[in-house]
DNA sequence: CGCCTAATAT
DNA sequence: AATATTAGGC
């Protein structure tokens, strides 16, 4: 190990040579089944909201893929400066005047984020260029590089890009808070992650709530209907009667298992999509412990016996203790909607 | 006002 | 199709 971390004479050109190295590179690169597994939540969201505890500037897994994804999309132009990464938790606007005046500017979201002390609530969030920018602006990127340079500050930032992880870290959240009670802001709010505005969050969730019209309506006059397993948990009956005011204020949509897309972790059409947002900061505690976006399926495992000494659980049992049903629901949903992929 | 949602635009 | 932006209504 360390032999091929120094490919330098790379930027010479490109040789045969190089395409050995990549395909050795690309041959150590966990596959699909690796990656996949990122996810996280569980527990935090609520917590590290009655907590305060903000997002920090953790990031690993991220930047690798993020890196990687530079590397094998970046034929046509050079690498995305993603090092800024660092400043993530200032609100300030210019700490990077290169790609950033995405800054807050237009996001007047959290006006009194506020100064009460200074330094807590930084819902600070702001998404970093490079994630966005890299898969979906990266056609027009190619073509032209120029005008983007000096005009640094009217730029617009990048269309949010709805990656499996972001989307999983949204399902968890209106899982938790029941779709009823799903506001852009709260779930916002919620998903703790840096950059993402109410906005984002509003769009998705119109987004999402169609596809789950659409489900639901499928699943009623559908053939039969497949999925008791869900239809009898304390879910469902929230959805149908709506009068039901002021009672168990945990709700949730029952079974969000087609298509709404985004879940398509699995590979495609080897395009692999994997830029994922700025995790939020999780802040490890004792007992509990929150994840970041960036787990591997190591860590994951981990936590079973880190949360607490019991080893056996399932994992979703412990994290959930009492912290809410619908927890479980959604990665259960989760799961099977992955399953049903394949 | 601020936020939410539906409609519309890109 | 996926996101963003706008328009209206609380």
């Amino acid at each position: 190990m360390g032999e091929e971390m120094q490919m330098n004479g790379y930027e010479e050109g490109l040789g045969a040579g190089d395409e050995d190295q990549v395909l050795k590179w690309e041959a150590g690169l966990p596959n699909a089944d690796d990656l996949t597994p990122l996810s996280q939540s569980l527990i935090p969201p609520e917590l590290a909201l009655a907590f305060s505890i903000s997002p920090d500037p953790s990031r690993t897994m991220l930047d690798v893929n993020l890196a990687s994804q530079n590397t094998l999309s970046n034929l046509c132009r050079q690498s995305q400066p993603f090092s800024s990464n660092h400043l993530k938790s200032l609100p300030s606007f210019a700490e990077d005047p290169s790609h950033d005046p995405l800054v807050v500017e237009g996001d007047e979201n959290e006006p009194e984020s506020t100064t009460n002390d200074g330094s807590d609530v930084r819902k600070v969030r702001r998404l970093d260029g490079a994630e966005v920018a890299d898969s979906t602006m990266q056609t027009e990127n190619c073509d032209n590089n120029n005008n983007d340079d000096n005009s640094a500050r009217t730029l617009k930032k990048p269309r949010l890009v709805w990656t499996p992880q972001l989307h999983k870290r949204f399902i968890d959240v209106v899982a938790h808070l029941g779709i009823k009670n799903s506001v852009p802001k709260t779930i916002m709010q919620l998903m703790n992650v840096e950059g993402l505005t109410r906005e984002n969050v509003a769009s998705h969730l119109q987004k999402y709530r169609l596809y789950l019209k659409r489900m639901q309506g499928l699943s009623n006059e559908g053939p039969f209907s497949s999925d008791h397993l869900f239809a009898s948990t304390p879910v469902l009956q929230s959805f149908h009667e709506s009068g039901n005011s002021g009672h168990m204020p945990l709700p949730m949509y029952h079974r969000p298992l087609l298509p709404m897309p985004v879940l398509g972790i699995a590979h495609g059409h080897g395009h692999m999509t994997i830029p994922v947002g700025n995790p939020p900061a999780p802040a490890t505690h004792h007992g509990f412990e929150s994840h970041p976006y960036n787990i591997s399926r190591e860590q994951q495992q981990d936590w079973s016996a880190t949360g607490r000494t019991a080893s056996a659980a399932p994992s979703t049992m412990i994290c959930m203790e009492e912290t809410s049903v619908p927890a479980i629901q959604s990665q259960i949903s989760l799961f099977i909607f992955l399953s049903a992929c394949k």
